[in-house]
This record gives structure tokens, C-alpha cells and sequence, in this order.
DNA sequence: GGCCAGGCTAGCA
DNA sequence: TGCTAGCATGGC
């Protein structure tokens, strides 16, 4: 039985979230960096655009997600048009996806009320999920992308690879975008991402993973069918990736609550904040923290997260 | 100008 | 198995 349900209302789609389930918090997250490329905030709203499913790859649909307080539903509308119920319905697992629906919280908010570290929180977090990302090049790219450089920065590397390679669509005057296809990028050669101010490195490693994927030999189906151990290590033999990034696109792609980032520079500096402390926690310190988290380690570090975005 | 940034690889002991 | 130099660049 599914968690959430969705249901079509012809020209929009209805979801009616497993609780907890804060929209607002999800708001916040996804308002955290105003250089977003790939999702826009107004008012109360969140547009995305998503490349249709095959063989339904004609134009790219726009969403408008927003959130119905008296029918406690998160509603999907189409400001392009209505497309086909296919389209709806992919629409809606998208969102499902995107927002992590499928993930039953009540363990974690039962740690979020009993944990030391935890129990530290504003208890406002409460309903958060794990914003993530459907696609799995997307993950690995941003991913990538993100290593051992400022976000500030890795935001702009982002926005410069996603207007040159993604496609694009304009309406009421604004454009939206979609995170370019690995078929794309698996056709390039390193200096045409060290143009954009690349390193070296992560040119390779983002067109490998690109090449990886459009051969078929990586996919993220593939990744889901496999237990979390052996998807980490599929992750790990790619060049790029290391326990870092494998945790992350796990946490963040494959739903694996488990996955722990524990190196992460972000969630460091969240802990010494919320404890007080005057330096950083080691990792060895973190782990120690972390047995009582055991299973949910992934919805922990979002939410410590949570923390930095104000 | 120095240090840090949502790390990783390759080489070495 | 465990450690570290080197990578490369922007932000503060």
C-alpha cells in the first residue's frame, strides 16, 4: 500500500501526504539559495519543469506545486495546459519523489522528541523531508560538482552547466530549465566544462558518470534494485565518487535513509552550533552521536542542515 | 594573503 | 589498510 495518495482531478493532481508533512519547511529548503536554477519559489508556490516520460518526450511540462491547507493536499497544477493523464500521473510520482512521500517518519520523529543531539532542533522542523533529486545524473552531478568548493561557487558552476547544456523553456517571461541529459554531456570533452570554470577533475568525473549512464552500464533503477551496501558500492567504483558523494546521492536519489554523509563540512559546523561547542565535532565524535540514529542518519544530517539555511 | 570550502585520487609505506 | 600530497578555484 502506498503511503500517499494521489488522485486526478482532470486539470490538476491532488497528494495527500503522509503525515508528518510540512510544507512549509520543504518551502524553506527550497528557497535556501536564490542562484537555483531548477526550481523556482513565489509566494507560496514552487514551479519546476520535468522532462515527460518516454515515449512521451515532446515538450517539457511545467509544474506549479502548491500546498491546500483545508484539504491538507499538495496540489499540482499545469499553467502550460493540461497534457495527457500519463503526463498527470508522472506528475504526481514525480512530486512523490521529489518530496520523499514513500518514506514512513514516525521512527524518526519519535528520535526527534528522545535524542540527545536531536531533541536540540526547533521542534518547527517537524514533517520536513528530504527534498531530493529524481534524477540520478542530477544527484551525481550536483554532487560532484559540490566537492571541496564554496555552495556560493558550486552554484554557479551549476548555473553555468545547466544554461549551456539543459534545455529550456520560456513563459510569462521567465524561463525555466531542465538539468541537462547525460546523453549531452557524455558527448563533450573536458575543456568544454573547464570553460566554464571546471576543474579539470570534475570535468572527468561528471562526463564519465555521463558516459557511464547513457551506455547504460550505471542507472538508477539499477541502484534501487540492489540493497543499500552493494548500491554504495556501485556509487563508490566510479571515478568522482567517493563516501561522500555515494552517501549523498543515496540520501538524496535512492531514498536510503541510512546513508550518512559523516564527513560533510555542513554537518560539522551544524553540530558545533547546535551543542555549543567552541570547535568542531571530530567524526569519531559524530559516530558516537550517530549510534542512536542508527537507520535514520540520512533524515538527521537534513535536518542538522536545516540548521545552516537561517 | 592565507585559510577554508557540502572531497577525491593516486601513490606510498 | 591507512595516510597524505596534490588538485584547482572562488569567497571571505
Amino acid at each position: 500500500m502506498s503511503l500517499f495518495t494521489i488522485s486526478d482531478g482532470e486539470s490538476r493532481v491532488n497528494i495527500v501526504p503522509p503525515q508528518p508533512f510540512n510544507y512549509e519547511e520543504c518551502l524553506v529548503f527550497l528557497s535556501r539559495s536564490a542562484q537555483e536554477v531548477l526550481h523556482q519559489v513565489k509566494d507560496v508556490y514552487v514551479y519546476k519543469l520535468m522532462s515527460p516520460p518516454p515515449p512521451h518526450r515532446v515538450e517539457p511540462v511545467l509544474l506549479r506545486i502548491g500546498w491546500e491547507p483545508a484539504e491538507a493536499v499538495i496540489r499540482i497544477e499545469f499553467p502550460l495546459g493540461v497534457p495527457s493523464r500519463t503526463v498527470r500521473e508522472e506528475a504526481g510520482r514525480h512530486v512523490c519523489d521529489w518530496f520523499d512521500l514513500g518514506t514512513p517518519l514516525a521512527g524518526f520523529d519519535d528520535l526527534l522528541r528522545s535524542d540527545p543531539v536531536l531533541s536540540r532542533l526547533p521542534s518547527s522542523y517537524r514533517g520536513l523531508r528530504i527534498i531530493g533529486f529524481p534524477d540520478l545524473f542530477e544527484a551525481l552531478s550536483w554532487a560532484v560538482i559540490g566537492q571541496q568548493i564554496n555552495l556560493g561557487f558550486a552554484y554557479t558552476l551549476k548555473r553555468r552547466f545547466v544554461e549551456r547544456f539543459g534545455a529550456e523553456l520560456t513563459h510569462g517571461g521567465q524561463t525555466y530549465r531542465l538539468h541537462p541529459d547525460c546523453r549531452v554531456i557524455a558527448e563533450l570533452e573536458p575543456a568544454e566544462l573547464t570553460a566554464l570554470q571546471f576543474t579539470g577533475r570534475k570535468a572527468e568525473y561528471v562526463i564519465g558518470i555521463a558516459r557511464a549512464m547513457a551506455e547504460g552500464e550505471l542507472s538508477r533503477e539499477r541502484l534501487l534494485q540492489q540493497e543499500q551496501a552493494e548500491a554504495q558500492q556501485t556509487l563508490l567504483a566510479l571515478r568522482g565518487v567517493g563516501a561522500w558523494t555515494a552517501d549523498y546521492v543515496r540520501m538524496k536519489c535512492l531514498h536510503h535513509t541510512d546513508a550518512f554523509p559523516i564527513a560533510d563540512v555542513g554537518l560539522h559546523n551544524a553540530l558545533k552550533v547546535l551543542l555549543g561547542w567552541e570547535r568542531k565535532p571530530t567524526v569519531e565524535e559524530i559516530r558516537r552521536m550517530a549510534e542512536l540514529w542508527r537507520g535514520w542518519e540520512a533524515y538527521a544530517t537534513f535536518y542538522l542542515w536545516r540548521t545552516l539555511y537561517v
